[in-house]
DNA sequence: CCGACATATCGATGATGATCGACATGAATA
DNA sequence: TATTCATGTCGATCATCATCGATATGTCGG
C-alpha cells in the first residue's frame, strides 16, 4: 500500500497553486469577499468610499485592501490625493484558470 | 460619484461565491493545501497515511480533514475500520467553474 | 463480550489574525 | 511653508484558529 502515494509531504507546490496561494487565502475572509463584490464593473473606489458602506474601520477595511492588494485581487493607483483600488480582473482570471486545467490534468 | 458603486455592502454573496465561499477558507491553510495535494489521481487515503508523511499530530490532521470535507473538497467513506478520504473532484471542478462563469459575465 | 485498532472529539494552550484609535506620511492648495 | 485632506502604519486588545495529548466512539477479530 501507499505505493502512488506522494509521500513527498514537503515537496514544492505546483505553480499553478502557488499563484492561487495568497488569492485563497485572502478571499476566505468574508470581509474581504465582501469589500471585492463592492466593486461594480469596472469601477474603481477609494478606501473612503468602501468604509463608508462597510462596518469596519478605516483603518480595518485599508488593512483588508493590503491583503487584497498583495494576493494580486486588487491593484492600486495614486491619483492625487486619493489612491483608487480595481479589480485586476486578468490576474484572477489567469489564477482559476490554472487551477481549473490543473484539476482536469490532474485527477 | 459613488453612482454605480453597489451600496448594499451586507447584500447576499453570489451563489457562485456561496458555493466556494468555504473552499477558499480550507484552502487559504498551506498545511490544508499539502494535504489536499499529497492525494494522487483517484487515489483513496486514511487519516494514519497522511499523518505519517506529514510533520502534524495525527488529531491535527484529523481537524484539517474534517474542515476540508465540510467544505466540499474530500469525501470520506468507512471501510472496516479504516476511513478512507478522497479528492471530490467535480465539487471542485464545478465550484471553480462557476467562478470563473462570474468572472467572464462581471467585468 | 472483550481486547486491539483506527479515528473522532474534547479541553487546554499557544499562535495568528482582526479590529480599533492614535499617530505618521504624502499630496494639494492657500 | 503651513494647513487640510486622504491614506498608511503602529501598538494594544480581542477573537479565532491551530496544535497537541488524552479520552471517547466505533469496528473487527478472538
Amino acid at each position: 500500500m501507499m505505493i502512488d502515494m506522494n509521500k513527498d509531504y514537503s515537496r514544492a507546490i505546483p505553480e499553478a497553486w502557488q499563484d492561487i496561494s495568497l488569492i485563497f487565502a485572502a478571499l476566505g475572509d468574508e470581509h474581504r469577499q465582501r469589500i471585492l463584490l463592492t466593486f461594480e464593473p469596472g469601477e474603481r473606489l477609494n478606501v473612503g468610499q468602501i468604509a463608508e458602506v462597510s462596518t469596519l474601520a478605516r483603518s480595518t477595511v485599508s488593512h483588508h485592501l493590503k491583503v487584497l492588494r498583495e494576493a494580486g485581487v486588487l491593484v492600486a493607483e495614486r491619483e492625487g490625493k486619493e489612491i483608487y483600488f480595481h479589480v485586476d480582473k486578468a490576474s484572477l482570471q489567469q489564477a482559476f484558470g490554472k487551477v481549473s486545467n490543473y484539476l482536469d490534468t490532474w485527477l
